[in-house]
Parts: structure tokens; C-alpha cells; sequence
DNA sequence: TCGGTTATAGCTGTATACATATATTACATG
DNA sequence: CATGTAATATATGTATACAGCTATAACCGA
């Protein structure tokens, strides 16, 4: 075997110490800032400046500046300039065009090219339905935005249509964050409840394989999120605790 | 009047002399590029060098990297490391992945939120008609695709819904320049003759303040334009000229 | 001749100094 | 005291030198 230009004997297996890839860093920390917004540890107007993040993650501004512009093209940052990036907030009517958009192409999911549901995904649900009834005692947004979040990477990953799995997951993002920004105001064993219904529902619609089952059950309930947070806004008094249940009678 | 620290009397409107701001210049540069894209003055395949087009819009890199990442970001390009900006092209079936999306998406905007067709939107579509109908001369795919992106201006003009239109009009730039990269194979009166009859048709719908007949008239001729590029990529074989009108007579 | 190594040109990725924009604050002025 | 102005701190925007990656081609040896 011969040396290489450095004198050392290359490795067998040299991918395995080799750097980081640009991109492959890229998408670190792009999911890493991104999953920090989507569980309010920058919440909406929270400035975050490119050199802390610089600092925190060992670069420089550049690469930081990439993923603030990637975020901001997806809508959840604004950058100004001699100011800051500063996390984006979003008002009623645009939170409605996000759920209604969200609800249709959830629908649509199930018609363009649909993944199988596997043993996996089945197996991934149990798991996920466990945690949540666990989540009864504690109060913890942070744990239940991130069983949100882990629920919808599993729902998108039965997309087969890479460009509807891309704007679904977009919107989620996009809109997901705001409903954890309720919580205080909610009952919260009422939400873990109705988050354990959603669990188990999809369940059992993959266990019967029944894909159209799943959609139907996530567009229900994202039309029950989109109705609490409406009726808060605009009756701005507490909304009701039991209005998930209402609906599932009235259907 | 006080005099500034320059020691010049400030302009009474200082807003028209000032220089153009960072995302005004980006935007402009994002367009022209996607434009070019669109338009096949950059075909799949090309590399588009970051020098080459910092020096013909007079910024450095840095900018035109912003640029670059956007349509990244948006599928237009791939960015490879040593490499170059490479315009992508696209398979069969992201494509019909992505028509399949457009022809639902374009069913679902007069639903969401539609906008008020106004004697504005008449007016511009008179002229495209006019302009269309000059064309059956002389081949002019440049002129032709320019017509479609003209009319797809004008038809997301109508979505109110900002996340379906930003996603309608990105799937659009994302897929259209496909079909044009089909016209040297087809009958070239016949692609100005069906472009006539969908901006005619719109034209009659947006008359009679029809949003969902201009919705459904668009759905018919994306649907075409699939099935003519699918059957042409599966049979590797010219493409019937007279699909649309045998479609139209069985629909 | 063929296979593999190595030098090289040219590209994107990164770091950084500097330019510019903005909000804040202090301050002069009526 | 109110108001407009200017200095200043701090953020993002830009330009650029340099590092790292890739494809190409020259080169060497079995």
C-alpha cells in the first residue's frame, strides 16, 4: 500500500474521519435553529444576532447568515438591516391561510403517490403514544412541541411526493410554533388528551393500513387547532377546554 | 434650513437619490436569474459561474451567492462545492409530481381567499391575447415563454391567500421551463393555437367573473401539458399535435 | 498500453475587515 | 419643557483574501 502526498497511510475507511461537509453543516444547524424556534426557545420578536450564533456554533457569520436567509425565505425570520433577525410573529388571517392550505394538502397526501405505512412507522406511533401519556403530570411545552414535531416528521415521511412533503413540511413549521404559544392559556390535561386521541387514532388507522384514515384524522384535528386559536383571538377570553370533544360528537 | 454634516442642503425628497437598498437589489438580480432560468437562456445543465455574474451586475460575490442559495433553496439550481452553480433539470416523475400539485393547487385558489377580478386584470389579458395572436409567424420561444410567465403573473395576482400564492408561483418557475424545453419538438402553430384558446377562455371566464371557470380552464391545459410531455418522454416519440383538442371534445 | 498517482486550474466555502443602516441617547435650541 | 439634531453603539450588508473541494490532464511505472 502507498503513502499518500502527507506521508501517512490513508485510512481504509476515510470518510469516517473526514470534516463535516458543508452542506451536511448547513443542515445542522439550520434543524437545530429552526427547532429552537418551533419550541419557543426564540420566541416571535426574539432578536438573534449572527455573531452569538457564531459563537455558539464555531463558525463564522457566513455560514450562520445562510441558514438566517434559508429561514427567512421560509417566513420565520425577518432580517433588518442595523437591527437584527428577528423571529416572525403571524397574525390571525395569515394563520388561517396557513391551517386551511395545511388541511387540504394533508387530504391530498394520501392520493399523490403515497409511501406504504411500514412496521416501522407502526412501531414509531407506539412509542410516540406512550410518551404522550406520560406527558399528564408535568406541564412541559418544550416536551410536547417536540412530540408535535416528531409526530409530523412521521407523517410527512409517508409523503411520497418529495415537492408536497416540502411545502407540508414548510407550513408546518411555519404555523406549528404559534399553537405551542397558546398553551399557557389551555387547559393542559385537556390538550394532552386530545394530542393522545390524535396518537392513538392515527394508530389505529396504520395498523389497518388505512392511509386515508390518518389524513382524515390529522385534518380534524388541525381544523380543532385552528378553531381554538380563532376563538381566542377573537373572543379574546379563554377558549373553551372541551371544544374537540364538542366537535367529534357534531360530526 | 439646517445644513446636514456633509455640509450639503439636504434634498426635500432624498428618498428618489437614494441608492437602491440591499433586498430591493437582490430581489432584482433573484428575478433576472429566474427569469433567465425560465426563459432557457440558462437550459438545464448550465454552470453559472458566481465571478461571471458578480461582474455583470457590478457586486461582488457575496450577494450573488444570496441569490444563488434562493433559487437553491427553490430546486432552480444546484450548488456544487469545486464545481459551479449548475441550473437542474427535471425527471419525469418529480415532474409529474409537480403538475399533479399545480392542478390541485389552481382548483384550491378560487376556494382560499380569491381576490376580485377587476378591469385591470381584463385589460392585461386582452393584450396578452393580442400578443398572442402575432406569434403564429415566426418561432419564437423565447417571446412564448415570456407569454406564459406573463399570464402566470397575472393569474397568482388573483390568489389571496399569500402562502398559496408564493407556493403556486414557485412550483410554477420550478416546472415551466420543462414544457418549454419540449416546444422544438412540437408543431409550433399548434402550441400559439392552444396558448390562444386558454388565454381566450380565461379572458371569457374573467368576463363573466367566473374565478372557478378560469380555475378550471387553467387545471384542463396544465393536465394537457402533462399528459403531451409524458406521452412524449414515454414513447420517445413526437407527441400528438391535436392532444388538446381531442381531450377537449371528450371531457 | 493501461491503471493509478499527482499536479493543477477553477470553482464554491469560509473568515474577516470594512461599509452602511438603524435605534438609542445626549444635547443644543426655540 | 418640548423638539429636532447629531453623536454613538450595534446590527446586518458587502467585498475580498484565503482555504478546501472537484474535475481534468499530465505523468509515471508495471
Amino acid at each position: 500500500m502507498k503513502k499518500n502526498k502527507s506521508g501517512e497511510i490513508p485510512s481504509i475507511r476515510p470518510a469516517v474521519n473526514k470534516r463535516e461537509s458543508a452542506s451536511d453543516r448547513h443542515t445542522r444547524i439550520y434543524k437545530a435553529i429552526r427547532e429552537r424556534i418551533s419550541l419557543l426557545y426564540y420566541p416571535p420578536h426574539t432578536v438573534i444576532g449572527e455573531v452569538e450564533l457564531a459563537k455558539e456554533f464555531s463558525v463564522s457569520r457566513t455560514p450562520i447568515r445562510r441558514v438566517l436567509q434559508r429561514l427567512h425565505f421560509e417566513g420565520l425570520v425577518e432580517i433588518r438591516n442595523g437591527v437584527g433577525t428577528v423571529v416572525t410573529d403571524i397574525d390571525l388571517k395569515t394563520m388561517k391561510e396557513v391551517y386551511d392550505l395545511r388541511m387540504f394538502l394533508t387530504e391530498l397526501s394520501a392520493e399523490l403517490s403515497p409511501r406504504p405505512i411500514t412496521a416501522d412507522h407502526i412501531n414509531v406511533m407506539e412509542k410516540l403514544l406512550q410518551r404522550t401519556k406520560q406527558m399528564y403530570d408535568k406541564r412541559d411545552s418544550v416536551a410536547y412541541g417536540q412530540l408535535c414535531n416528531e409526530l409530523h416528521e412521521l407523517l410527512i415521511s409517508l409523503i411520497g411526493s418529495v415537492p408536497l412533503r416540502e411545502i407540508t413540511d414548510n407550513l408546518y413549521y411555519r404555523s406549528a410554533r404559534i399553537w405551542v404559544t397558546f398553551l399557557p392559556n389551555l387547559d393542559w390535561k385537556q390538550v394532552i388528551k386530545d394530542q393522545e386521541l390524535e396518537t392513538s387514532e392515527i394508530l389505529s388507522a396504520m395498523q389497518r393500513d388505512d392511509l386515508r384514515g390518518v389524513v382524515q384524522v390529522r385534518r380534524f384535528y388541525l381544523h380543532c387547532i385552528l378553531t381554538r386559536i380563532s376563538d381566542y383571538l377573537t373572543s379574546g377570553s379563554r377558549v373553551r377546554v372541551n371544544l374537540v370533544r364538542s366537535m367529534r360528537n357534531s360530526r
